[in-house]
RNA sequence: GGGAGCAUAGCUCAGCUGGUUUAGAGCAUCUGCCUUACAAGCAGAGGGUCCUUGGUUCGAAUCCAUGUGCUCCCA
C-alpha cells in the first residue's frame, strides 16, 4: 500500500468523527465506573464559532477524552442558551427585512417567529463543534428554553420568591435605549470617550447678578435638575447654606444641598442633581429627599416631564441645548476631557440610567455558601489568582436584576389585577386562587401577566442542575450519579454572572457544588493585543483554519499558547506548528510502516539498548504528563507530549532502531525489535490521542487490524511501569558525547559518512560498554577505545567528566579549535569562581544545610578537573 | 478614585517552599545540508542588566519596600 508523503486531515476527519457517533463512544449511561463529567458553558444560540469557542471547547474535549481512556464513564453534555437580548434583536431584523414590524405582532406570534429562527439556526454551533471533534453526548443537549428547563426557571423563580429572596422595586437600572431593556451591571462596557464638560452657571435666586457653576457633561439632563450639591467644607460655597437656585431653561427653582460626597476638585466643586438620570444623583437624592423628574423616555428621547423638546433624542439635545444656553449667556466655558461612558454590550447604544420596575433577586444570603467553598478550596479555581477577584465580588455583591423588557425567554410568573396587586404562581389559575384570598372582591378574568421575561443568566445558572433534570425530579439516576461534575471550562469574563450564580444555586438547590474545579480560559487575542471580536473583523474563521490546518493541528495551536488565565495571543502559525507534528508522526508511520520484518534476524545490540532506554524514557515522561494533567497545566502537558514524540521518539530513539540501506534498499528489521516498536508507537497514540484525536485513530487503525470496537477513543491509558532509571541519567552523556561528535563534523568539514574512531580516557579499563553499539551507529564510529592515556595527534573534546579524543584525519583549523577551548576554559573559571566564593565564605559553611554544601564542594572538583583537561588540551594544541 | 494581577531571549511562556551550575523550553533568527520517513524535514549555532532602585540574607529571577510600565475588575 502506498502510503502519501503527507498527511491529509480531511480525508480522515469527517470518516472517523461519524464512526464514533456511529459506535455510539460519545454517549454515556450512569453505570459502576466513576463518572467524570463536564456541562459545557452553553454558547448563544445565536452564536457562531468563534477563536473563544475553539480554546474553550478544545480544552474541555482534551479533558474528557483523557477521562473516558482513563476508564472513567465521561459524560460531555452540550447545549445552548437562548440569548434573549440577541436572539430577539435577531429575530427583530430577520423580520424587517421581511417588513415586519414587532409592534405590529401579538406575543404569540412573535415567539412562533423566534422559534422558526432557532430551529433554522440554533444548531450550527453545535455542528461546527464537531468539526473540531469535540466528543460530546449529543443526546444530551440541552436548550435552556427546553420545556424542562424552563420549568426549572420558573419553579426557582416562585421558589425564591416564596423564600423572601425576590422582590420588585423602583430601581435605578442600566437602560439599553436600543434593546429597549434593562441590563445588568455586568453587561455595560465602560469606554473612554471624548466629551466636552460645560460650565453653566445658576442664579442664586433672589439675586440679581450672583450665579453658581455647575460642571457637567450632559446638559440635556439640566431639564430634571432638582438640586446643586456642593462640599459642606467647601470656603467657596459656605454663604449658600439655605440659598435655592434657579434652573435655566425650565427655571425651576431648586435647593443647594451640602454633602462631603462631592469632589471638590472635579469641575467647580458644585454638581448639578438629576436623581433621575445618574444613578449617584439618584442616591444623593434618596439622602436628601428630593424631587425625581423622569425627563427621558424608555427611546431615549425627551418625554412630557422634560416640558422642553419633548420627543427629540438625548444626543440631538444635547447639542440644542448647549446652544441655548450658550445663546442665554449661561456658559462660562467648555473644557474637551476624555470620560467614560458606559455601552450596552449587546447593542452597544449608550446605556441610560433610567429608573423603572424591575425584578429582583436579594443576593447577600444566597451567597454566603458560595464564597465559603471557594476561599476553603471545597471548589478549585484554576489558576487561583481569580480567588482575590472572586472574593472582593462576593463581598460586595449588588442584588441581581432578573428582568428584561423582551418577549423571548421565559415570561415571569407574576400576575396582577386591575388595582395593581401582584401574585407570584404557577398558572393563571394558581393566581386566581391567590388573589382570591388577598384581595377577596377582585374580578378574576382581568388578571394579566407581567409582561416581561427573566434573565438568560437566571436559565443558565442552573444549568448543572437542570440538564440532569435535577428540579423536576431530583432523585433521578441521572442527577445522582452525575452531579457535582467534576471540572468547568470558562473565560474569566463570566467568572460572576455565571459561574458564581451556578455555585449559588448548586448550594441552594443541591446542597452541594456544582463542579470541583473551574478551569479559566484566556481571552484569545490578535497579534496586537486586541481581543478578537466580529466588529473588529481580527478573528480567523475557525472553520477555514480546520479546513487549512486540520482539526488536530488547529487544536494544538490552540493549546500551545495558551497556560490557564492566560491571555492567548493567537498566530495562525501556531496551528502550522500543529499541521507540522501531525506530519511529524504521520511519516513516522511511514518509517515504521515501511519495515520487512525478518523473524530470523536476532536483535542488534544497539536496538537492544535502545528499546530498554525508550520505554524508561516513555515512562518517565508519562509520569511528568499525568502531573501536568493533575495541575491542568494543558499547555505544559501537550508541549511534554509534543518533545517525547518528536525528540526522543522520532529523532532519537527511530535512528537508533532504523535498519541500514544497502544498495537503495532497507535492510529487515528484527522481530524483537520491531514489535517493541508498535508498542510504542501505539502508547504514543494513546498520549497523543486526547489532543489530536483524527490522525491518532487514524494511524491506530493503519498500524493494526483491529475489530470494530476497538478504537483509539476507547483504549486504556498507558499505565506507569517500573524502568531502569539509572539508563535515563546515563542517556544525557551519551546523548551529550553524539551531539559532540556530530559538532566536530561540523566543525571540521568531516563528511557524516566518514567513520571516525573515538577514544575516551577513563580511571579503570573495564568501564561500562553498555552504549558503545549505539555509539557507534548514531555517532558513524568505528570501534571506541577505552584508555587511560591521552590520544595524542588527535582532536580533543570534554563530555562531562570524559575525555574524549578523535584521531586528525584531516587538517584542522588550529586557531579555531584553540578559540573554542579557550572560550570553555573562561566559562569554566568564571564558574569555578562562583563556587570558590561561596565556599570560601565562613558563614556559607556555616549556615548552609549539609546537602547543599556537599553540591557546592562537587561542583569545585567537577570544574578543577575540567579546567585541568582543557589547560593540558591547550598546552598540547600549542606544541602541534 | 478603590482593588487585583503581571513585568525573565525577537515572540509566547516555565522557573514550586531562596542554594542542581554564569537562568530553561517551544517558536522565530542565523549557518550547513533536498543524507531513501518527514524541506511541513535534518544537523548545528547565536541570543538574557530576570523592568528600576533600595532592603532582608552567607546566598535573591525567587522574599520585602519604592518607583515605572502594562492588563483586568469595581466606581
Amino acid at each position: 500500500m502506498e502510503i502519501a508523503k503527507t498527511y491529509h486531515p480531511k480525508s480522515t476527519e469527517d470518516k472517523w468523527y461519524s464512526y464514533w457517533l456511529k459506535h455510539g463512544f460519545f454517549k454515556s449511561v450512569p453505570d459502576d465506573r466513576e463518572p467524570y463529567t463536564i456541562v459545557i458553558p452553553p454558547p448563544n444560540v445565536t452564536g457562531v464559532l468563534h477563536m473563544g469557542h475553539m480554546l474553550n471547547n478544545t480544552i474541555q474535549d482534551v479533558l474528557i477524552r483523557r477521562a473516558r481512556m482513563m476508564g472513567k464513564n465521561a459524560c460531555w453534555v452540550p447545549g445552548t442558551d437562548h440569548a434573549s437580548i440577541a436572539t430577539e434583536a435577531k429575530v427583530v431584523n430577520m423580520l424587517k427585512e421581511k417588513g415586519i414590524k414587532k409592534s405590529d405582532l401579538s406575543r404569540e406570534e412573535f415567539l412562533k417567529y423566534a422559534w422558526e429562527w432557532k430551529e433554522k439556526y440554533g444548531g450550527i454551533i453545535l455542528e461546527q463543534l464537531k468539526k473540531l471533534g469535540a466528543s460530546c453526548d449529543w443526546d444530551r443537549t440541552s436548550f435552556t428554553m427546553d420545556e424542562g428547563l424552563s420549568e426549572a426557571v420558573i419553579n426557582v423563580f416562585i421558589d425564591l420568591y416564596n423564600k423572601g429572596h425576590i422582590y420588585r422595586g423602583v430601581r435605578m437600572v442600566n437602560w439599553d435605549p436600543q434593546g429597549l431593556t434593562a441590563v445588568s451591571d455586568e453587561e455595560v462596557i465602560h469606554k473612554e470617550v471624548n466629551s466636552r464638560l460645560f460650565y453653566v452657571r445658576y442664579q442664586i435666586e433672589g439675586t440679581k447678578n450672583e450665579w453658581i457653576t455647575i460642571a457637567t457633561t450632559r446638559p440635556e439632563t439640566i431639564l430634571g435638575d432638582t438640586a446643586v450639591c456642593v462640599h459642606p467644607e467647601d470656603e467657596r460655597y459656605q454663604h449658600l447654606k439655605g440659598k435655592k437656585v434657579i434652573v435655566p431653561i425650565v427655571n425651576r427653582t431648586v435647593p443647594v444641598i451640602f454633602d462631603s460626597y462631592i469632589d471638590r476638585n472635579y469641575g467647580t466643586g458644585a454638581l448639578k442633581v438629576t436623581p433621575a438620570h445618574d444613578i449617584n444623583d439618584y442616591n444623593l437624592g434618596l439622602k436628601h429627599q428630593l424631587e425625581v423628574i423622569d425627563t427621558i423616555g424608555a427611546d431615549g428621547k425627551m418625554s412630557p416631564a422634560a416640558k422642553f423638546y419633548v420627543g427629540e433624542d438625548r444626543f440631538a439635545v444635547r447639542k440644542k441645548i448647549a446652544k441655548e444656553l450658550e445663546e442665554l449667556g449661561q456658559v462660562v466655558k467648555v473644557e474637551d476631557i476624555k470620560n467614560k461612558v458606559g455601552y450596552s454590550e449587546r447593542t452597544d447604544a449608550v446605556i441610560e440610567p433610567k429608573l423603572s420596575m424591575q425584578w429582583f433577586l436579594k443576593m447577600d444570603k444566597l451567597s454566603g455558601p458560595a464564597l465559603e467553598n471557594v476561599l476553603n478550596g471545597e471548589i478549585r479555581l484554576i489558576p487561583d489568582k481569580f480567588i482575590n477577584t472572586y472574593k472582593h465580588w462576593m463581598e460586595n455583591v449588588h442584588d441581581w436584576c432578573i428582568s428584561r423588557q423582551l418577549w423571548w425567554g421565559q415570561r415571569i410568573p407574576a400576575w396582577y389585577d386591575e388595582a395593581g396587586n401582584c401574585v407570584v404562581a404557577k398558572t393563571k389559575e394558581e393566581a386566581i386562587e391567590k388573589i382570591k384570598v388577598q384581595s377577596p372582591k377582585f374580578k378574576v378574568q382581568d388578571l394579566k401577566q407581567d409582561e416581561d421575561v427573566l434573565d438568560t443568566w437566571f436559565s443558565s445558572w442552573l444549568w448543572p442542575i437542570s440538564v440532569f433534570d435535577g428540579f423536576r425530579n431530583p432523585n433521578n439516576a441521572d442527577i445522582t450519579y452525575y452531579y457535582p461534575t467534576n471540572d468547568l471550562v470558562t473565560a474569566p469574563e463570566i467568572l460572576f454572572f455565571w459561574v458564581a450564580r451556578m455555585i449559588i444555586a448548586g448550594y441552594e438547590y443541591r446542597g452541594e457544588k456544582p463542579f470541583s474545579n473551574v478551569y479559566l480560559t484566556g481571552i484569545v487575542r490578535d497579534k496586537l493585543g486586541r481581543k478578537m471580536s466580529k466588529s473588529l473583523g481580527n478573528s480567523p474563521d475557525p472553520l477555514e483554519l480546520i479546513e487549512k490546518h486540520g482539526a488536530d493541528g488547529v487544536r494544538v495551536g490552540m493549546l500551545l499558547a495558551s497556560p490557564a488565565g492566560n491571555d492567548l495571543p493567537f498566530d495562525e502559525s501556531l496551528c502550522e506548528q500543529g499541521r507540522n507534528f501531525s506530519n511529524k508522526i504521520w511519516n513516522a508511520f511511514r518509517l515504521i510502516k515501511g519495515w520487512n520484518v525478518d523473524n530470523t534476524l536476532s536483535q542488534p545490540e544497539a536496538s537492544k539498548t535502545a528499546v530498554e532506554w525508550f520505554h524508561a524514557r516513555f515512562n518517565e515522561q508519562l509520569e511528568t504528563l499525568n502531573d501536568h494533567y493533575a495541575k491542568y497545566r494543558m499547555s505544559e502537558a501537550l508541549m511534554c507530549t509534543y518533545k517525547l514524540v518528536w525528540d526522543d521518539f522520532c529523532a532519537w530513539y527511530l535512528e537508533m532502531i532504523k535498519p541500514e540501506f544497502v544498495d537503495g534498499v532497507s535492510k529487515p528489521i528484527d522481530k524483537t525489535t520491531y514489535t517493541a516498536t508498535v508498542l510504542f508507537f501505539e502508547n504514543i497514540l494513546k498520549v497523543l490521542h486526547p489532543f489530536m484525536p483524527f490522525i491518532t485513530e487514524e494511524l491506530w487503525h493503519l498500524l493494526n487490524v483491529r475489530d470494530e470496537k476497538t478504537c483509539i477513543i476507547v483504549a486504556d491509558w498507558p499505565k506507569k511501569v517500573s524502568h531502569n532509571t539509572s539508563r535515563l541519567i546515563e542517556f544525557q552523556v551519551i546523548s551529550e558525547l553524539i551531539t559532540a561528535i556530530r559538532n566536530i563534523r561540523k566543525e571540521k568539514n568531516i563528511s557524516p559518512k566518514e567513520v571516525l574512531q573515538l577514544t575516551i580516557k577513563v580511571e579503570s579499563e573495564n568501564a561500562s560498554k553498555h552504549w558503545d553499539s549505539l555509539v557507534k551507529k548514531l555517532g558513524n564510529i568505528g570501534s571506541i577505545n577505552y584508555s587511560r592515556q591521552k590520544l595524542e595527534n588527535s582532536i580533543s573534546f570534554v563530555v562531562k567528566q570524559f575525555e574524549c579524543f578523535i584521531p586528525f584525519s584531516a587538517v584542522i583549523d588550529l586557531k579555531a579549535e584553540t578559540d573554542r577551548l579557550q572560550k570553555e576554559l573562561a566559562y569554566n573559571q568564571g564558574f569555578l569562581k562562583s563556587v570558590h566564593s561561596k565556599l570560601g565564605n565562613e558563614r556559607f559553611v556555616a549556615n548552609a544545610k549539609p546537602e547543599i554544601l556537599q553540591i557546592e564542594r562537587q561542583k569545585q572538583v567537577d570544574a578543577e578537573a575540567k579546567i585541568k583537561m582543557i589547560e593540558s588540551q591547550l598546552i598540547q594544541l600549542a606544541n602541534s
